[in-house]
DNA sequence: AGACCTTACGGCCGGCGTAACAATA
DNA sequence: TATTGTTACGCCGGCCGTAAGGTCT
């Protein structure tokens, strides 16, 4: 029977041209390439190659095989890298969400309901979340709004609200409640990893420029030490407190509040229901 | 490293649903196959089985890798037999021909040519007869016209020129020439494997019937022992001489005398060149 | 002389089958 | 009790590397 270590050895011939090189490449003795050289060609029962003296080359049967034996051996290559993937994703929990606040109860749980499996995540716009939970790249996300396709299993899991948070100076520090449209044309300083809340105000306050930190920690030094206005959230303010010196208050538009849900596809719910906070 | 025989011993377990059947199907023993399995595993890495005390079976992962195993094992399958078939073809002469007598000729060359080699032949339309050169069916075919195409190299090799074979009886039994128009109308025996022969009389006698006779010897029969006209040509005459009580006469139509070309691709002319009579 | 392929020889390891054991239905 | 899967054990064959031989550049 034809052996794959065989098809490796013509490939590396193919590839080195002369049985020593080829030995050599493999770490094996070169007179054991020979002998394996000439049982694959029993083997396929038809010659391979053509024997000059001290020459040993490819016949138009070698070469054929030859192409083959590139072919299976990459598709061996191909089935252990499948399933190992598909192993690695067997014990990974992967879940997306559309904005981080969400998203940190979420993995908090998983880990707790899977302590021996390993838990991704990553924060996505919405369309690419229902994609990547389409195609089996994740096992829940997490939305902002229900999902009407019934492919789709999904529960309310939690809401969040967002806030301006002034400066004690500001003009509208009194105001117990505030329109972004107000806000628009002020600058104002931004988390990056917001998710899907960075879309909100870039709609609303067009005319307003953001100074988007990119480090947690140099934001919050910026709001510690500017008067420039932000946003918290109360879920935020749940987790690091209100910022010092600061007045919250609410936004008028309802978009500023947001209920969340876990959805996963219907056909996996089973496997996946204790993720459901 | 993984080898085919496990690959194929994946395939019989997954077949075959537990090990002793496929054990058996194998012709190995039982102990054998479950270390084998234990091997392959260990190979990649990853569990493919979930074991209860007395059963085994694939998971998730397993029956991956099953898939990947069949595609293999096919591909290698293929190998086997395209190099096979390839060897097989390169010991083949194949020669493709729109009629009969030429290729009679041509094969008896080819056989004294490569006394070594298998000769195959075929008689086609011209149209398949071109496919087949192109594509590599056949190493040299004979039409009878130039090819244009200048892919192709073709020399002349040969003439034929159609006859009426009449009884002495036959109103036209004295003429010397006659055109297939005239004989448009009068039934006539013909024989079946003649090739692009067989287009010219249903064309130009549209009104006749043919009497189409599959076996050489039953119109050699009706021949000699019917009135009904028939067709001879100078090489039929040549080899099997001329038909007992029969006038052979001329017939006036320029198509019922052709030449023949044999034909290769231009790039395979050097291996062919004795092919060329 | 150096590079290359093939054949000869002897050691050794890996895989095989038998046997024994454990669990299930 | 019959079937199935796993482990233990000892044997044997096949594969390996070394060495030697022959050919070509």
């Amino acid at each position: 029977m034809i052996e794959l270590f065989q098809l490796e050895q013509m490939r590396a011939f193919a590839r080195y041209g002369t049985l020593s090189k080829a030995a050599e490449e493999l770490h094996m003795s070169q007179p054991t390439l020979t002998r394996s050289m000439q049982k694959l060609e029993a083997e396929f029962g038809v010659p391979l190659f053509t024997r000059r003296k001290n020459k040993l080359e490819f016949n138009e049967n070698g070469k054929l095989a030859a192409e083959y034996a590139e072919k299976i051996l990459g598709e061996t290559q191909n089935m252990l890298e499948g399933v190992r993937a598909l192993d690695r994703a067997s014990h990974t929990i992967s879940i997306g969400s559309c904005a981080p606040m969400p998203l940190i109860k979420a993995v908090q749980n998983a880990t707790r309901m899977y302590p021996d499996r390993t838990v991704s995540s990553e924060i996505k716009d919405c369309a690419p979340l229902l994609e990547g939970l389409r195609s089996g790249l994740y096992q829940i996300i997490i939305l902002p709004y229900r999902p009407e396709d019934d492919t789709f299993t999904f529960r309310e899991s939690g809401t969040e609200t967002l806030f301006f948070a002034l400066p004690p100076s500001h003009p509208f520090a009194g105001r117990t409640e505030i329109s972004m449209k107000e806000m628009d044309g002020k600058n104002m300083l931004l988390y990056a990893d917001i998710g899907f809340w960075s879309h909100l105000p870039r709609e609303k306050m067009p005319h307003s420029r953001f100074l988007v930190q990119n480090e947690r920690f140099a934001l919050d030094e910026l709001v510690a030490s500017s008067v420039l206005p932000c946003f918290v959230s109360d879920i935020t303010m749940e987790t690091d407190g209100k910022p010092e010196n600061r007045l919250i208050i609410p936004i008028r538009d309802p978009e500023a509040s947001v209920t969340y849900y876990t959805v996963c596809l219907k056909k996996n719910f089973s496997q996946v229901k204790k993720l459901f906070l």
